[in-house]
DNA sequence: AGCACGCCGACT
DNA sequence: GTCGGCGTGCTC
């Protein structure tokens, strides 16, 4: 390799594809040479494929079937802190490169040549005839004064068809140029805020400015309640790293937040920033891809996998709502975002921004270890206050089985209708009953592919699996005894709490908010719109209510269960329970209004009801970090889970065993295995699943040992092995 | 991931 | 005798 990385022709290159090879292949470097880093298209038996220029070939091979790169790609070549970036998350999370690189390489067309497209401005020549179509389209030309359209945009401005801008295209009048598609975002003038920020908010904005300008790597974790203002003061640290010239990307858990979110962007930084999520369209996707790697986008708002776009100088990364368990899953590589987020920060020396209201476990540990600085946003902004928090004791109550709405909700709910105030219902249930159970001999209708319950949902007149989305229509008869007519649905799902709400309230507007309702996140954010803006008297909402959309006139929140998620032996469980009341209660009263939050619970003494009523986080986290601390489990301990899955149950469960009694690598540092025991779900699509779960020391080299450990099998036949370092659950 | 090679059961 | 099942191995 000669000086700045580059290699000239019928050099040696290693390339790194995105087929699952486990290691590096050589390649002669193509006419004209190629850099480091650069994205190439290379031969790979009968076919071509996309790969990235990864360092000196490795030689070994035999030179004489070492096949030349096909082509440089059009596009900048990638850079060491990206390289190392996939390197060590791919370490990190035991995933094989291939599958790193796929992550980093999701723009359609990304082997196109610089795609070009035809724009029409107004020429210098005049018409020969004057008709009126041709007068409408010279003025549109003239009224936006010297800027170019595509043929549709002008024909529609002009009211005319396109064959009549062709025919002025002939005579001169108007000019035909070529543009490249993809075109720079607007700029984005980080110039003062129309907010003012209080005092508190102008000193933790000041923090985070400091932070940008040292240019250093560095965590804060933004702590506020609902309504503190968290979003403007981060914004104040995106405007900063804007003035600064360096790129900032703003993560949130769920694509229905972009849209409100993109709104906010623009009216305090005069235009829209670039988007990324699986919403967004090829040609967007593209040019954001392309864009993000040539500069022109100076900030990214998106979902996770925004974190593996191309940026040149990425100098701040927020996390929105931290604690969201969608950070954390599954799109062919498993990794959580907000560990991610941390690592690409600290490599390329950018500030990373954990904002939420209820953080995660393990960033509060952090805070508390002094890895991240711990900002606090306490004071509400206007005249809103923390809802008033008060605990139903359902067993007081005396509810017949198939309601669900005690007297005392139905009461409050009664008093902010004849108000004209809004009310939310919350049960994190999608579809109408969780069981179909039939009455004379007590079957549950399960899935066929999964070991889960169906789910009734009314609204598609069908049963859903919630685990594979495997559908089939509701049986007349009980599969098990073939009795006629006695399914019944068993428990509240949010369709039919909105069935329970109707007969009691008739008069009021009413409006079920569940993800699965929506044909589209477009559909769902006009309506969540809507409502907001008093659509709905009453809403009756899942876990998609709960994810920062502001209701100003809310007034009430009432949830349904709040005993959902505490029972089992999930650790995580009471902390979920935790985030996730406070986050909805914290929907009441966000605007003028002072709000209420009624839990209905049968165990109001529970640890966590108390805390939450009480609103002591702090004793909360304490009391959990003492548990968690004493069972050496994350974010005291490590853990990994292992997943075998196959269509033979004895398959799984012989290699499971196999690998519990050879633990040899784990041995060594001292980690310790459990299991094999049915996986959380025990089959998935036909696939019996087993899990095993390792626990190690907070220091032990977890990594190495797990690809040690898991190198001695051999997986045979349709056996599939799957490793989620830091679990969510590790029950 | 694809695709070829290769070694054991039911057909013209 | 052959066609084809998918287990195993290779791709620079």
């Amino acid at each position: 390799m000669s000086a700045g990385g580059f290699y000239a022709e019928g050099a040696l290159v290693a390339v790194l594809t995105t087929q699952p090879l486990d290691r590096l292949l050589d390649y002669k470097a193509p006419e004209g040479g190629c850099h480091l880093g650069a994205f190439v298209e290379v031969p790979l038996g009968p076919r071509k494929v996309l790969g990235v220029v990864w360092g000196p070939g490795e030689g070994g091979y035999d030179l004489g079937k070492v096949r030349p790169v096909i082509r440089v790609l059009d596009a900048e070549p990638m850079d060491e802190t990206m390289r190392s970036f996939l390197t060590r998350a791919g370490e990190y999370t035991l995933t094989p490169m291939p599958a790193m690189l796929r992550l980093a390489t999701r723009s359609p067309g990304l082997g196109d040549p610089p795609s070009m497209r035809t724009i029409y401005r107004l020429g210098t020549g005049t018409p020969e005839r004057e008709t009126d179509a041709r007068r409408r389209v010279i003025a549109a030309l003239h009224d936006y004064g010297g800027l170019a359209f595509t043929l549709r945009e002008l024909a529609e401005m002009a009211g005319v068809s396109a064959s009549v801008v062709k025919g002025l295209v002939k005579q001169g009048v108007v000019s035909e140029e070529q543009s490249p598609r993809d075109l720079p975002y607007p700029r984005l003038e980080p110039g003062a805020s129309q907010y003012t920020l209080t005092e508190e908010q102008g000193a933790a904005a000041e923090h985070l400015r400091s932070g940008i300008a040292a240019e250093r790597y560095g965590t804060t974790l933004l702590r506020g309640i609902t309504g503190s203002g968290k979003t403007e003061v981060y914004l104040e640290a995106v405007a900063a790293c804007l003035k600064a010239g360096r790129q900032a990307l703003v993560l949130l858990p769920e694509i229905a937040l972009t849209a409100e979110f993109l709104t906010r962007v623009e009216a305090r930084f005069g235009a829209q920033p670039a988007e990324w999520h699986s919403g967004v369209t090829m040609t967007e996707r593209r040019r954001c891809w392309r864009m993000v790697g040539e500069g022109g986008a100076q900030l990214v708002v998106g979902a996770r996998s925004a974190l593996f776009l191309p940026f040149r100088d990425l100098g701040l990364i927020v996390v929105d709502e931290e604690h969201d368990t969608s950070y954390k899953q599954e799109d062919g590589v498993l990794y959580n975002a907000r560990d991610m987020a941390v690592l690409r920060a600290s490599i390329v020396g950018a500030q990373v921004v954990l904002a939420s209201a209820t953080p995660s476990l393990e960033s509060w540990a952090n805070a508390e270890a002094g890895k991240y600085t711990r900002i606090e946003l306490t004071s509400r902004f206007g005249a809103a206050r923390l809802p008033k928090m008060r605990a139903i004791d359902m067993r007081a109550e005396t509810l017949p089985a198939t309601r669900w709405i005690s007297d005392t909700l139905a009461r409050e709910v009664r008093a902010r209708f004849a108000a004209g105030e809004q009310s939310l219902l919350f049960l994190n249930r999608r579809g109408y009953a969780p069981i179909t159970i039939c009455r004379t001999c007590g079957h549950q209708v399960g899935c066929d592919h999964c070991d889960a319950r169906m789910v009734e949902h009314r609204f598609l007149k069908r049963l859903v699996c919630h685990q594979c989305g495997e559908t089939k229509p509701i049986p007349e008869a009980c599969p098990s005894c073939k009795a006629e007519g006695k399914l019944a649905p068993v428990g509240p799902g949010v369709e039919r709490l909105g069935e329970e709400t109707a007969s009691l309230f008739p008069e009021a507007r009413i409006a079920v908010l569940s993800s699965d309702l929506f044909g589209s996140a477009r559909a769902m954010k006009a309506q969540i719109a809507e409502i907001a803006q008093g659509g709905a008297d009453i809403i009756i909402g899942t876990q998609l209510v709960a994810k920062g959309h502001n209701f100003p006139l809310l007034t009430l929140v009432g949830v349904i269960d709040a005993d959902l998620g505490l029972q089992g032996s999930d650790l995580r469980a009471a902390e979920r329970t935790f985030q996730l009341m406070r986050q909805v209660a914290g929907r009441a009263g966000r605007a003028s209004k002072p709000g209420a939050a009624l839990l209905q619970t049968y165990q109001p003494e529970h640890p966590v009801i108390r805390a939450i009523i009480a609103g002591d986080e702090e004793a909360f986290w304490a009391a959990e970090a003492a548990e968690r601390k004493a069972a050496g489990v994350p974010p005291y301990g490590r853990m990994a889970g292992i997943v075998l899955s196959s269509p033979d149950v004895q398959a799984v469960f012989d290699l499971g065993r196999e690998m519990a009694r050879r633990t040899g690598p784990l041995a060594r540092i001292g980690a310790q295995v459990f299991g094999p025991a049915p996986a959380p779900i025990a089959r998935i699509r036909g696939r019996h699943r087993v899990r095993l779960l390792v626990k190690a020391d907070k220091s032990a080299p977890l990594q190495p040992a797990l690809a040690a450990w898991a190198g001695q099998f051999r997986l045979k036949g349709d056996l599939r092995l799957s490793i989620d370092i830091d679990p969510q659950s590790f029950y």
